[in-house]
DNA sequence: TAGTGGTCTAGACCACGTC
DNA sequence: ACGTGGTCTAGACCACTAC
């Protein structure tokens, strides 16, 4: 194909054989040193091409393990709203958020934990309204279904006025919990949120949780809840997916004033390149 | 800070410098043999160095022209309803999508093209309903804000029997235009959409046309517009913008189910783990 | 044509996971 | 301790941009 450069040539054909299904998810690709043999070319060249095939989502490369082929093919395409609606499927008040993946259960792929912290993050601080470096609440959890690599990690920060508010959710179990039940019990309700979406670089640590290549981008939603009581953030939680395992969709409506048909049956140009991203 | 490889350590420090203002977005860092020989490391290290602070957005590296620094800092963050509004206000009835990002007027940054291209692209013949290599009429831009680099890409395909209904559109400037409603007007209205978003790596052309990093991911909007005659696709509207770029951002809003503050004051576990992306 | 980043090699050594 | 991927070097050559 591409006679430009060696590795990228090599990571055509290695990627060609692993969608021709040479080598089959989770197992292991044949070692540098062995490729490097195969294609005639040194192994630095197909660390290289093995580098662009990890950013692609095709393999995972660890050291002292060897070069996994993932679980490719596989995005989920999940039909968000913006509806926040009472989970009350297990005979408690939880809620459930945008999402139509139904109800499989997913395991914890580590146990969670949850406990008092200081909150490093500069951007987590602003959002949730404290000081860098506070000791904060957080539940932290990784995720997904049965038999499959970690889908996502998930971290809540729960505001310190809000443990002073309902002290039980600092006891609970580290698992999954009706804290946000109990927030607004002790006084917030009603909660109010809203989502952040992005595009980033994991960090070395998320790469790992996820089993995934650091140089496989991710999808980031973080949502912030706001208390109804003074208007404030009283938690944020945040989501981080491999960004080659989602799509999220998006179903438009017409506002008011797209009911019309033909408003005014002008003629003449308009200019869409206005206000769009 | 990390004495974990040299090349991180040394792309930490030369981040650093580039967040402390020693060289202004726009303008070109040293040579790598200068870097190689300020560090003492081989240029081969410096290079792998600068790849991090690429896939990171901070520099944009170009062969023969030298590693410019991009201009940072500037995340946009798009509050995104999911409302179709009509824009009248060039007095014509064309569409606002969802953003809130006001009126600003956007250059073109390469002349628009607009005529039939083949569809290659195996994703977007799917959605839009044709086959693969069909010819289709193609819209295609790259804007802006004004003095900053190009902001997004923006492709529509329009299926070949919106154009045997409304042939004017294929003689259309290939500028802005006001092609959806010549298609509603045409018989298709109403028009339905939905978005699916996504983040992946960029082609190399692609990186080329957003001054980008082939290492730096982008995020990807397709909008599916949907004929009220007959249900079947009309365009497909594909966005692609620089990942560092942008962040959108979502109001949740309560369902009828989740009005109620207490539902039924029952006790126990909650699972939310279910459902949620 | 000169200048700059990109690729490639051979060989050495390091770092991490596994045994 | 071993095996695997990761990093690093010196030096050569290639590819693209600008002049």
């Amino acid at each position: 194909m591409a006679v430009h450069s060696r590795y990228l040539d090599i990571a055509h054909q290695i990627r060609a054989r692993i969608e021709g299904g040479e080598w089959a998810p989770g197992s292991k690709l044949p070692r540098l040193d062995d490729f490097a043999k195969q294609y005639g070319a040194n192994r630095d060249t197909i660390g290289r091409a093995i580098a662009v095939l990890e950013s692609e989502g095709f393999v995972w490369a660890v050291q002292g393990r060897g070069i996994i082929v993932r679980h490719g093919l596989m995005r989920l395409r999940r039909p968000r709203g913006n509806l926040v609606k009472r989970n009350l499927a297990t005979g408690s008040p939880g809620y459930s958020f945008p999402s139509a993946t139904g109800q499989e259960v997913w395991k914890h792929h580590i146990p969670p934990v949850a406990g008092p912290e200081p909150l490093t993050d500069p951007r987590i601080a602003k959002l949730l309204g404290v000081p860098v470096g506070s000791e904060v609440m957080r539940r932290f959890r990784v995720t997904g279904p049965e038999s499959e690599p970690p889908f996502q990690i998930n971290i809540s920060w729960i505001h310190p006025r809000a443990v002073a508010d309902a002290p039980e959710v600092v006891s609970q179990a580290p698992g999954p919990g009706d804290w946000l039940y109990r927030i607004e019990k002790a006084g917030h309700w009603p909660i109010s949120w809203m989502e952040i979406h992005r595009a980033r670089m994991p960090t070395k640590r998320e790469a790992g949780l996820l089993e995934i290549p650091t140089s496989l981008p991710v999808l980031e939603i973080v949502r912030v809840g706001t208390s109804g009581r003074d208007g404030q953030p009283i938690e944020v939680t945040e989501y981080i997916v491999a960004g080659d395992r989602v799509e999220t969709v998006h179903v438009l409506h017409r506002d008011e004033s797209a009911q019309d048909p033909w408003p005014e049956d002008v003629e003449g140009p308009s200019d869409n390149s206005t206000g769009r991203i």
